[in-house]
DNA sequence: AGCACGCCGACT
DNA sequence: GTCGGCGTGCTC
């Protein structure tokens, strides 16, 4: 770092603005220059903020009597090193998102103000020989200093921070003080990776393949390792992990959910000894720092985190593996919509590093990438262990006997598993005990009055409530549109389902997981815990149980109503119906018994169930595919949407038309680019808001990327963008 | 996003 | 007569 010379010396710096640019201010006279990567105080109209310096300048666009002085430096070292600095660039253009936003996204909270980086807690202090000597000479003036030498004398280890403060607030001082006579010193901090723990399991045929595969790659490439469920992608992680630690490097291990994290890092542990880390909101703001930290500094191994947790510096990154990167929660549905499986994907390449990609039902935008030859594919066919995949089973809706949503069949087959002494799980994706209230006089429905959608009867709480606001309202006692003295429910949701189970399997233990039992915290896991003790018999539940956990001891699935997923608007519908069926049929037959799956349809003949029962990805992405082509759907085509909500009816619609004329104008210069018509949302009201939306096409990304940077350019000088909420998704997940 | 400036309604 | 509504303009 040299000082500013006289007046020359710019810097543009990335400020928590809502503006897609950098703004440039001088470094005094005589103060250093901060480096890219460090945080600086400067005056903003007139507040000061807090920004991120980007780069170094001799000169600016702006007149010099404009520029003005950065208030201080906040950071001595920088935060971001310059290739964390170029991804964030990169990142901020290709969602077109304004790049101090996504600087703020890519720290902790604790780092976004104005303070240096707290004290890392992982640093410990011990006594030296000059330190033992003191403590033997006796207490003299300083009491302070002589209980802390008594203490770190008790923890050859040495002590940290947060134990050193317990013993007085003020150990700062007195610590500083024994660090200059040389009687405290800093002590070696543990190496972040120091060996295994077991020895790892003989490697099948099939995953010794792709551990060949990733550990061959130099540099950057993309590897997509699709493997059945139970097929042991975990074990080909661990591995991979285990040849990059040691080689002295990092790994960011990513999962698409929280409730993911604990069992990773558990198998993770049993196996390496080593500083691993997890990156996720369930942290207090202190932990995530810490964390981050560690990771920045280089002085942990492994970082498991969610989403976010894509932005995590690392020192010394040696690979990034993406788990279940089909999951849509990857991609952030508010704000800065980024997909953190493509953020992954461009970091990796920044980085010059391997990024692997797991799942047992890939995106298709994922398994076309490997087809293409950009990803390398590698397949698991097979279990490790003995037990085969679960037979899948129809059965049709229209021509069985069904009770309150279950089927004979359905009902016979869960006493059956009941009586070997095994458990089964039943999915519904539908909370509450029934999705509609209907006046069998005059066929009212009950409504949210925020949303176009009905209300959902929760018995248990003998409430109404809208799944998609915070709306609650209670049953009326009467039709409040003809006064019938009886208002019936419709349709199941879990409570029902649950309800109806007890029913016919009196006495049977039945554990319900869904939003509404686990909603305090801990509630899951005591309740998966009851499950795998093996307490509960039956298990009913939403989309909860299909991520991840394991069920060793269940034998039979059940999936209660597979056509709502048969039958969606979203082109993506048979995509996640697939992925769903499989996942939630991969939770059973785990261990050494077979399991059944029974899939309750009104539409057994469906072409997208066949691929279901016989665990043909292959086939079901060839149909897929091959539909998507016809359509011009992604993976054939790039998407962009423009959303817009408004108070008022037709709001939000009159100003995409006024935003459509305006992209008709500009794709006049990029004509492979196609301007969709505005559309009301699928749900037009929602929480009291009128939405609409515009969707924009083409076969190539560079002419789009160019056309998006025009329009929304245009978008932000108009003054009718003003009167509206509105936000361009870059690759929209759903769109509706 | 904030935060100012700038003109038109109901009130300490 | 003011306090304050949110339209619109700007931030290096």
């Amino acid at each position: 770092m040299t000082a500013a010379s006289a007046g020359a010396d710019l810097v543009q710096v990335a400020l928590p603005v809502p503006l897609r640019q950098l703004f440039d201010y001088r470094v005094p006279a005589g103060t250093m220059v901060p480096e890219p990567g460090c945080r600086v105080r400067v005056p903003f109209g007139r507040r000061t903020l807090t920004g991120v310096v980007l780069a170094r300048t001799a000169r600016s666009d702006l007149p010099p009597e404009r520029l003005k002085n950065l208030a201080a430096i906040v950071d001595r070292q920088p935060l971001l090193a310059p290739a964390d600095l170029a991804m964030l660039t990169w990142i901020a253009d290709y969602y077109l998102h304004p790049v101090g936003e996504v600087c703020a996204a890519a720290l902790p909270v604790l780092l976004r103000g104005d303070k240096p980086p707290r004290e890392a807690e992982d640093r410990r202090w011990h006594l030296t020989t000059a330190g033992r000597e003191r403590l033997a000479a006796g207490a003299g003036r300083a009491p302070l200093q002589f209980r802390l030498l008594a203490a770190l004398a008790e923890n050859d280890a040495g002590l940290d921070a947060a134990a050193l403060r317990l013993l007085s607030p003020r150990w700062r001082t007195a610590l500083d003080a024994l660090v200059r006579d040389d009687c405290v010193a800093m002590a070696p901090l543990p190496e972040a990776y120091r060996g295994l723990r077991e020895d790892p399991p003989a490697a099948t045929p099939g995953q010794a393949e792709a551990i060949a595969a990733i550990g061959q790659s130099h540099g950057f490439r993309c590897h997509l390792v699709h493997g059945i469920t139970g097929s042991g992608k975990t074990e080909i992680y661990l591995r991979c992990i285990e040849r990059v630690l040691a080689q002295g490097r990092q790994c960011l291990v990513l999962v698409p959910e929280i409730a993911l994290t604990p069992q990773l890092e558990s198998r993770f542990r049993n196996r390496f000894d080593a500083v691993i880390d997890v990156l996720h909101s369930g942290l207090t703001e202190t932990q995530r720092l810490q964390a981050w930290q560690r990771a920045a500094g280089g002085r942990s191994a492994v970082v498991i985190g969610t989403r976010s947790a894509v932005f995590v510096p690392l020192a010394r990154p040696g690979l990034v593996i993406l788990d279940e990167e089909h999951d849509p929660s990857y991609k952030q549905q508010e704000g800065f919509r980024y997909h953190a499986r493509d953020v992954a994907i461009k970091r990796a390449s920044l980085a010059g590093i391997p990024v692997v990609l797991g799942s047992a039902t890939p995106s298709l935008e994922s398994y076309h990438n490997a087809l293409q030859g950009r990803f390398q594919l590698t397949q698991l066919h097979e279990r490790p262990t003995r037990a085969g995949l679960p037979a899948v089973h129809l059965l049709d809706l229209a021509h069985l006997p069904v009770e309150h949503g279950i089927s004979r069949p359905l009902r016979d087959a869960i006493g059956a598993c009941r009586a070997r002494g095994e458990q089964s799980l039943l999915f519904l994706n539908r909370r509450g005990f029934a999705p509609a209230i209907y006046c069998p006089a005059c066929g009212w429905l009950a409504h949210c009055p925020r949303c176009d959608a009905r209300l959902t009867w929760h018995r248990a709480a003998d409430r109404l409530r809208c799944h998609h606001c915070g709306h609650v309202g209670s049953r009326p006692r009467q039709c409040p549109q003809c006064g019938e003295p009886e208002v019936i429910s419709l349709g199941q949701g879990t409570e029902n389902i649950h309800d109806t189970l007890q029913q016919l399997f009196p006495g049977a233990v039945i554990e319900r997981i869904d939003r509404d039992t686990t909603r305090r915290r801990g509630e899951l896991e005591q309740r998966l815990t009851r499950v795998h003790a093996g307490e509960a018999e039956i298990l009913v539940g939403t989309q909860m149980l299909s991520k991840g956990h394991d069920f060793p001891g269940v034998t039979l699935v059940g999936i209660v109503d597979c056509d709502q997923l048969l039958f969606s608007a979203d082109f993506r519908a048979s995509e996640r119906l697939f992925q769903l069926v499989t996942q939630v049929a991969g939770r059973c037959g785990r261990a050494e018994r077979p399991g059944t799956v029974l899939i309750q349809t009104r539409f057994p003949q469906s072409p997208w169930l066949q691929p279901v029962i016989r665990h043909d990805y292959a086939a079901f992405a060839d149909m897929a595919l091959a539909e998507r082509q016809a359509a011009d759907y992604p993976p054939y085509t790039h998407l962009a949407l423009l959303r817009a909500e408004a108070a008022g009816r037709n709001v939000a619609l009159a100003f995409l038309e006024a935003m459509h004329r305006l992209a008709q104008e500009l794709a006049v210069t990029t004509p492979s680019v196609e301007v969709m018509e505005p559309l009301p949302s699928l749900m037009e009201k929602r929480a009291g808001r009128y939405r609409a939306q515009l969707l924009v096409q083409s076969r190539q990304r560079a002419p789009l990327h160019q056309f998006l940077a025009r329009w929304r350019g245009a978008i932000e000088a108009s003054r009718r963008s003003r009167t509206v909420r509105w936000s361009l998704d870059v690759d929209p997940v759903d769109l509706y």
